[in-house]
DNA sequence: TTGTAGGCGTTATCAA
DNA sequence: TTGATAACGCCTACAA
């Protein structure tokens, strides 16, 4: 394989196109006063050697290095791993090459940081919908910019990106109340975005004088909506309308609810989050809420084109909106009974 | 967000410590002769002043970057995002860090080439399948190893980790004649891991006197499930036994099947690739190969360990077993008619 | 347009 | 155990 140590340097290409080195360093540089002469000379010499110039040095001197690190995990789920395809595509089109580091839960964000501060990244993007307020404030003393995306995070070094949760609480209950919703449930984990999903939810359903929902924790996966359903369609009386935390927890739901052989919707509607591909499969055909992730994506990289700049006001606390998909979940015209 | 130009050197932490330079370069050293009472006072100034070493210089004076990059896309695979996020825990705990870079097709991993060679990257693994031999050549050209991931490629500068695909394709032809399989059907694309798969599948159809398959070329995604099951259900006879290139496309096929009141695994036995946790819903239920992801990272990651070992013999071609997991997708004990 | 020289922040060598 | 000094590879004045 030909593994060097040593890759040549641009005093290698200077010494053998016979210039100095500063001349090798212009003939490679995008605006430089050069003469065509002087760069062809270099070039050859850089193609017999094999040179590529380092971006290592220029780190040093500019104290940039246009890395940028971003922080996820659970890319069991399509949403992350859609995420973060976008940031990757977007970064690299920006300019900028992007480190990977896994976060298993909140506070290993912080495990991280030492590495990426001692490769100077120019910023970190958290894409793990994790980072409570106090690890927010351990990774923001490195200073180090920080956008937290999905999260709604109040620090003073974070900027954050993320959905109007309450609203989209508030649509589906209004969504399922005019469906003819008797009994409404709501499956989710402990996190702020999913705890204000359930109180726009909640206040809705109230608004529209429904019982209170069933509240049923739950991890965001496939497994966690089988074992919601197991629960909650085991009770009586079953609730007839649940909103799961996310899209693969509807689709477990929906798994087990057929299993014991309920109808979906006209059973039981249920509705996911996120809009993933699966939503969209004919298996199950998830209402969800759309297409916020590419939205978000761009807001937070217009926040990482702002760093750097002189003008930028950072942090900002981006909030975007999310709209309702309808699809065979929980498509039905007529209320039961 | 105070975003400071310049971080805290070592120089500064000197200073303030009333040591040299090299005091505090030894006082973060693992293993380095330094008392503990002049480490004490290098890190309380280090700590007043938020010092982190830079590992910046290190890359100018080792020549190793501890960077790696993998080049990958088409992450909407849930099989692609399930390896990256290996590679991405693996490579953390051997202490690398991962820069990511979204290839849409083969050549453009070239294009991508020039700045990681400016990172000076240790090693560049190819996550997608995709990288014929005038690319691998053009990549291998600049020197940095290379790690071609389920991609059989013969240069002498690539190392390659990939699964026997004509096995895969002999136990698949197995099993469906096994269950009375009369008209088998291939649905995949035109690259070299399938078409292996389905010589080994041809093979073995015709010792055992089964008609040549059908094969239809499709895009690795449900859509292109789908559109093969269109295609192939509509024609007279149709196919009793498909093996799709991996089970993104099985599902798609099986979800089209059920649209035209086909029966799963009665009508038509349906078979996938790559074992994603999609094909365990109980929804779909589909017979696949299995783990060949865990093994294959372990297998890639070792290579990568060797890289920079003096004792290094490289390139590597591994080639690993696979193993064929029965689902209700293709159980089936009698054979139709 | 070209070359010379200084410096970026570390590590490694050597002397004290 | 310490400190001084020389790299590492490039960019950027500054001088020619």
């Amino acid at each position: 394989m030909n593994v060097q140590k040593k890759f040549p340097s641009s005093v290698d290409v200077a010494r053998r196109a016979g210039v100095s080195q500063s001349a090798v360093s212009r003939a490679f540089a995008e605006k430089a006063s050069i003469s065509s002469k002087t760069r062809a000379k270099v070039f050859a010499a850089a193609a017999e050697l094999g040179y590529r110039p380092s971006a290592i040095p220029r780190i040093m001197l500019t104290h940039r290095s246009h890395l940028v690190a971003i922080a996820t995990g659970g890319m069991y789920n399509p949403f992350q791993s859609r995420i973060l395809e976008l940031f990757t595509r977007g970064l690299n089109a920006m300019g900028y090459q992007l480190i990977l580091v896994h976060v298993e839960a909140g506070d290993s964000l912080e495990a991280a940081m030492p590495q990426l501060a001692s490769y100077r990244v120019d910023a970190v993007l958290v894409a793990r919908g994790v980072l409570d307020e106090q690890s927010a404030a351990a990774v923001a003393s490195y200073r180090i910019p920080i956008v937290a995306f999905h999260t709604p995070v109040s620090n003073p070094f974070v900027s954050s990106v993320c959905v109007d949760s309450i609203s989209a609480g508030r649509q589906m209950a209004a969504h399922f109340a005019a469906r003819g919703a008797r009994r409404c449930a709501f499956v989710g984990g402990p996190f702020r975005t999913t705890t204000d999903r359930l109180a726009g939810f909640r206040a809705v359903l109230a608004e529209r004088g429904l019982a209170e929902p069933i509240a049923v924790p739950s991890a965001f996966t496939y497994e966690g909506g089988r074992g919601a359903a197991q629960r909650l369609l085991a009770a009586t009386p079953a609730p007839d309308a649940v909103f799961c935390a996310n899209d693969l927890v509807a689709i477990g739901f929906i798994d087990v609810a057929r299993q014991l052989g309920l109808r979906v919707p006209e059973d039981v509607m249920v509705a996911g989050f996120d809009d993933i591909p699966e939503a969209n499969w004919s298996s199950h055909s998830i209402t969800s809420f759309s297409e916020s992730g590419v939205s978000m994506v761009e807001a937070s990289l217009d926040i990482l084109k702002q760093i750097g700049e002189a003008t930028a006001q950072l942090p900002v606390q981006v909030v975007l909106p999310v709209r309702l998909i309808e699809r065979n979940s929980t498509r039905r015209n007529l209320p039961p009974l």
